[in-house]
DNA sequence: GAGTTTGAAACT
DNA sequence: CAGTTTCAAACTC
């Protein structure tokens, strides 16, 4: 065995010179994996770890912490084709290292090459680890640890001016040139300074340590983190940091560490530190805040969160996150970084990375969560479209992770819904919500995450769609008898190719499935590509587009029961507001109703009955509706008054729910409702934070949009139209719906509150990964 | 199951 | 931005 270590250690080495003899790009990409390795074995480590104790298991801690830092890197400003390529690399160069094949490589530094081997050893044990069907954490925490280590060697100490790499990626295939030449250097320093006491390796030791007490709670916290790493886009980042004290604790020690390295690298090679570190901070926008310590490194703040922009990236990404986990999940393979790498910067265009175009890409992802991929699966995006987790019915089956790939995916731009609910369940949702909250993160997600998996029949695959689009109406009685209960999408759409917010599946964010009936069908995943572009198409035209319609104020609405239902909070509104004419608000053809929620203020519908709340200016008036009460089979008033109190906080809107199909529930009539003028009441909004529960929808009416309905809280703020900023406007495209601050004051602050919410939850992220 | 109605989405 | 067309769901028979 070891024989054959050192052989393939020294291959690395070889290789590792090979490529840095090589072009940049070349060398970034091969060394990354090399480098990984080396951290672990160089001296500094060896000598680190006889000192502490910790040793293996700090890696792995580390690991996770790392790993969304050094993939969150990514923005969309450094999508350079080389940064993509380098972190597939990344990955793949792990296997690699492994590998005995590589030529052997003879080093002049014989320190290195014991460090090689070192490394070989590790990293072989770390594949090991990898392989082991458990995921074992300590495994990747080691594995992880030492590619954390290695990049922010790259960054601080290597990194070359010229590279644009992500922070991520680009750090490590640096790292391992810059690595290689400063680790020579670098460990005979060290290791006087050991002899001396000097404080350099106090300060790396304890720095290890500090990780190994942070590492406990980091870990948890970044378990889920793996799956930001996924992601890597800086946002996530970005949130993790923010969110996660520990975690940004824990890097910082590192960071502290590293650059205590890098000092000591810095004197010998006399590496320009202040430019090292201005690039990182340009290409490394988030993690400036992380680094507190060393003055080069620090300066750069990240992109402030207050920033509304970035907001609204952040949540983009976050959504992306949850898409790439759901592809991991799901579509292994199918998850592209591409499109992660490709999109990050763009809103979200991914729908669906189901193909498996680039699956060594994406398994490469998953090793840092190693082998669970389950445990991924289980982690649904954040990001779940509202619109899915909205409609996802209660009775979701689960979905095979296997089938994923046909299974549906929910994607939307916010959010990506986990298919798997399997293993996902709601318990990630429990877990989420301890998690700390971050800012950005949108509550939805965790509501959304279980749910969030298609309710379609997992059988269903896409490609089996065709093959069952029988006649459609076949279907949709299908889907119908279905029952409400499983609430699948399914749509029959003949002539928009299912590329087009007319089919119910598309505008939810999944692809059609069998059951569908859709003709022509392009909401596959088979025309990933298509379907992601139409969508961006589509959000350009209205960001909002994907969003969920309906809004619901309170919490805890799913609890009620249906005959509670009647009236929605102030808070539970459509959010674009329903434009009826004939059907009086009575019918499904409006969406409010449909939606379960009473019109508000945004409405434009004419002689509005509805009989979940009526316009504001219709309420007052209406009492009518003698014709309605009749034909509604209104519950009682009674107790929807009763409600309608509490609802301002905690109760949920009175959509009816999702158990049943609304129409049984109709609620009251629109006499009794409160004022929905607002649709912002949003005093409603409250920061509610139970998610869990409630986050699943319960089946709408029907299922579909009904279900779409999300609380504001969930919400993410570039959602909701009534984002103060103005930023995206609720207004449909045609702003007439939409009224954007409607009531200046009340609403702008009930969003405020609302928002601010979210950010909280926003946290609650990683946990969803965490789960397993 | 066929046909009609409806209103959102898309288009101009 | 308003008006018109297209579309698919909802509904009716």
């Amino acid at each position: 065995m070891e024989d054959r270590v050192e052989s393939s250690a020294k291959e690395t080495t070889s290789k590792e010179v090979l490529e840095v003899m090589d072009t940049p790009e070349r060398s970034k990409n091969s060394q990354i994996a090399v480098s990984i390795s080396k951290f672990e074995d160089s001296p500094v480590f060896t000598f680190l770890n006889s000192l502490s104790p910790i040793k293996p298991v700090k890696s792995t801690h580390i690991t996770q912490t790392i790993n969304p830092l050094s993939f969150a890197s990514i923005p969309s400003v450094f999508t350079s084709p080389h940064v993509s390529s380098l972190r597939e690399s990344r990955f793949l160069r792990r296997h690699q290292l492994s590998d005995p094949s590589k030529p052997e490589f003879s080093s002049d530094d014989g320190i290195r090459v014991n460090t090689i081997k070192v490394n070989s050893d590790a990293t072989k044990k770390l594949n090991e680890q990898k392989e082991s069907a458990d995921d074992e954490v300590a495994a990747e925490t080691s594995y992880d640890c030492s590619k954390f280590v290695v990049d922010f060697d790259k960054d601080y100490e290597c990194a070359s001016p010229n590279s644009n790499l992500r922070p991520g990626c680009g750090l490590q295939a640096k790292g391992m040139t810059d690595y290689a030449c400063s680790s020579s250097a670098l460990v005979p320093l060290i290791q006087e300074a050991a002899q001396r006491g000097e404080v350099n390796m106090d300060v790396v030791t304890q720095t290890d340590q500090n990780k190994e007490s942070t590492s406990c709670d980091w870990d948890h916290l970044m378990s889920d983190a793996s799956d930001l790493l996924v992601f890597e886009s800086p946002d996530d980042r970005d949130s993790y940091n923010n969110s996660v004290d520990p975690g940004t604790s824990f890097y910082t020690s590192i960071k502290s560490d590293i650059q205590s390295l890098h000092l000591i690298c810095a004197v010998d090679s006399g590496e320009q530190v202040a430019g090292d570190e201005a690039e990182n901070l340009s290409t490394q926008p988030g993690e400036g805040n992380e680094m507190d310590n060393a003055g080069s490194s620090n300066a750069i703040a990240g992109p402030s969160l207050s920033n509304p922009d970035e907001k609204m990236d952040y949540e983009h990404l976050g959504f992306y996150r949850g898409m790439r986990r759901r592809c991991l999940v799901f579509e292994m393979g199918g998850a592209r970084r591409k499109h992660l790498e490709e999109n990050s910067g763009s809103d979200s265009s991914v729908w669906l990375h189901s193909d498996g175009n680039s699956p060594s890409n994406d398994q490469n992802l998953v090793p840092i969560n190693k082998g669970n991929d389950s445990s991924r699966c289980l982690l649904p995006g954040i990001g779940l479209h509202l619109n899915a987790l909205a409609t996802t019915p209660k009775d979701y089956k689960i979905v095979n992770p296997d089938s994923s790939a046909s299974a549906r995916l929910l994607i939307g731009p916010s959010s990506v819904v986990n298919l798997h609910p399997s293993t996902t369940g709601q318990g990630l949702l429990g877990n989420i919500l301890p998690v700390a909250p971050s800012d950005r993160e949108i509550d939805i997600t965790e509501n959304a995450v279980p749910p969030v998996e298609d309710a379609c029949p997992p059988s269903g695959y896409a490609a089996n769609e065709e093959i069952s689009q029988g006649s459609p109406k076949k279907k949709r009685r299908r889907g119908e008898q279905a029952g409400e209960g499983e609430a699948c999408k399914r749509c029959n759409c003949k002539r928009s190719k299912c590329l087009k917010l007319y089919c119910e599946c598309f505008a939810a964010g999944v692809y059609c499935v069998e059951p569908c009936a859709c003709i022509d069908c392009f909401n596959k995943p088979i025309h990933e590509d298509t379907v992601l572009a139409t969508r961006k198409q589509i959000e350009s035209r209205n960001p909002l587009a994907f969003a969920p319609k309906v809004i619901r104020g309170s919490d805890s609405p799913l609890e009620i029961g249906p005959d509670d239902s009647s009236k929605t909070p102030a808070s539970a509104r459509h959010k674009r507001g329903c434009n009826c004419k004939k059907s009086g608000c009575l019918k499904k053809y409006c969406e409010c109703y449909q939606g379960g929620v009473g019109c508000s203020v945004n409405c434009r519908c004419e002689g509005c009955k509805n009989a979940f709340g009526r316009k504001d200016g219709m309420e007052a008036e209406a009492e009518e509706d003698e014709t309605d009460a009749a034909e509604k089979s209104i519950p009682d008033k009674s107790a929807v008054e009763n409600d309608v109190g509490q609802n301002t906080d905690s109760a949920p809107p009175a959509t009816p729910l999702r158990g049943g199909r609304q129409s049984a529930q109709l609620p009251f009539s629109s006499k009794k409702k409160p004022p929905r003028s607002s649709f912002p009441s949003s005093s409603s909004f409250l920061p509610k934070q139970g998610f869990g529960k409630s986050s699943f929808f319960p089946p709408p009416p029907k299922f579909d949009k009904q279900f779409e309905t999300i609380r504001e809280d969930e919400i993410p703020e570039f959602l909701q139209g009534g984002s103060p900023d103005g930023g995206i406007k609720l207004s449909s495209p045609n702003r007439k719906r939409v009224s954007p601050p409607h009531n200046g004051g009340a609403m702008s602050p009930g969003l405020r509150s609302s928002r601010k919410l979210i950010l909280q939850s926003i946290p609650s992220f990683p946990s969803l990964t965490h789960n397993q």
